[in-house]
DNA sequence: AATACAGCCTGGACGC
DNA sequence: TGCGTCCAGGCTGTAT
C-alpha cells in the first residue's frame, strides 16, 4: 500500500518523465467516485486546458500545482498508481481517470480497488491543514515529538497511522519503525520514555529512508500490488518484520506475532518489543 | 479523547 | 478445476 517512501517515488518518477509544463488536452472520468466530490462532467469541464506547474508531497497527497489557482490533489489509497502511455493506447480496465496530454501522451490514473481520491480544488489547504508534521522535517526535533507522545493516551501504533499527527506513514513502515525501535505497538504513546521517543522517531526516519533508496515497497505479484513508473519496487527484501508472522525475529529468533491494533494487522517480535503491565495503562497526569 | 466498526472495493489466497 | 468465503487496508463517518 502506497506510504511516504511509494508516494514520492510515483512523484519522482512523474517529473523525471517530464509532465510539469504539460498542458491537459483532454479529460476522460470512468469511474466517478475516483473524482468526488465533484462530478464526473464538472471535473473533466473543470481540468481540461489546464497546465500541470508543479509537483509534490505533502503526507500521502501527491500535490498537483496547475494554473488558474487549481490544485489536484491525488491520494492513492491502497492500489492508486500513475502510469504514462502513448496516446491511442488500448485501455487498461482498471484506469479510473485519463488525462490526454499536449505531447501525445496520457496520464493514466489506474486504482484497481477504487479507493484512491483525485480532488480538484482552488483550497488544497483546507486538506493539507489537517495533516501533521513531515517526518524529515528538520522542524520536528526529538523533544518535540517526545512531548507530543506525552499528550497522548492512545497506543502508539494508532498514533504513528494517525495522518493529523504525523504525516505518511502507513502499516508496513509502521510496523518495521516500531520494531527497529523495540517498541510493542500496544504501548501507550505517553508512556514511552524520552530515549524511546527519541529513538522511534530516529527509526521511523531510518525505515523512510530505506524506502526511498528502495523506491518502495511491492508485495506480491498481482493486479493490486504497487508499481511506480511500471515497475516494482525493490524494498521488501529489507523488510524485518512486516507479513513475517510465524517466522523467525532476525534479531533474536523468537517467532514473530501478527495482532491487530486499531483494526490493522501488526507484526512484532513479542521479545524485542516487550510490553509491560504499566507501559499498557493510561499513566496518570 | 479514544476506540470500534461499517463501508468503500477487488484480486488473491485458501478450503473443500 | 471451480466454486464459495475470507482477507487485505487508508480513510471517513457514526456510535459508544
Amino acid at each position: 500500500m502506497p506510504e511516504l517512501p511509494e508516494i514520492q517515488t510515483s512523484i519522482n518518477d512523474l517529473l523525471n518523465s517530464r509532465i510539469i509544463g504539460r498542458r491537459i488536452n483532454d479529460c476522460r472520468v470512468l469511474w466517478p467516485r475516483s473524482v468526488r466530490p465533484l462530478k464526473a462532467g464538472d471535473f473533466q469541464a473543470r481540468i481540461s486546458g489546464l497546465v500541470l506547474q508543479q509537483l509534490h508531497r505533502r503526507g500521502k497527497y501527491m500535490v498537483f500545482r496547475l494554473n488558474r489557482d487549481q490544485t489536484l490533489l491525488v491520494h492513492l489509497r491502497m492500489t492508486g498508481q500513475f502510469h504514462l502511455r502513448p496516446a491511442g493506447s488500448p485501455e487498461d480496465p482498471h484506469d479510473r481517470v485519463i488525462f490526454e496530454l499536449d505531447d501525445r501522451r496520457r496520464l493514466c490514473f489506474h486504482d484497481t480497488r477504487k479507493f484512491g481520491r483525485l480532488i480538484l480544488t482552488a483550497d488544497p489547504e483546507d486538506i493539507l491543514n489537517r495533516l501533521g508534521p513531515e517526518p524529515f522535517d528538520p522542524a520536528l526535533g526529538a523533544e518535540d515529538f517526545f512531548r507530543a507522545l506525552r499528550r497522548r493516551r492512545s497506543r502508539i501504533k494508532a498514533l504513528l497511522l494517525d495522518q493529523s499527527f504525523i504525516a505518511g506513514l502507513g502499516n508496513i513502515y509502521c510496523d518495521e519503525a516500531l520494531f527497529a525501535a523495540g517498541i510493542h505497538p500496544l504501548r501507550n504513546a505517553a508512556s514511552l520514555r524520552e530515549e524511546e521517543a527519541q529513538l522511534l522517531l530516529v527509526k521511523i526516519r531510518e525505515v523512510l529512508n530505506t524506502g526511498l533508496r528502495n523506491r518502495g515497497t511491492s508485495l506480491g505479484l498481482g493486479e493490486t500490488n504497487y508499481l511506480s513508473g511500471g515497475r516494482r519496487g525493490e524494498n521488501s527484501g529489507a523488510l524485518h518484520i512486516y507479513g513475517k508472522a510465524g517466522q523467525r525475529c532476525p534479531r533474536c529468533g523468537s517467532v514473530i506475532e501478527k495482532i491487530y491494533v486499531a483494526g490493522r494487522g501488526s507484526h512484532l517480535c513479542p521479545r524485542c518489543q516487550e510490553i509491560t503491565l504499566e507501559g499498557s495503562l493510561t499513566s496518570p497526569g
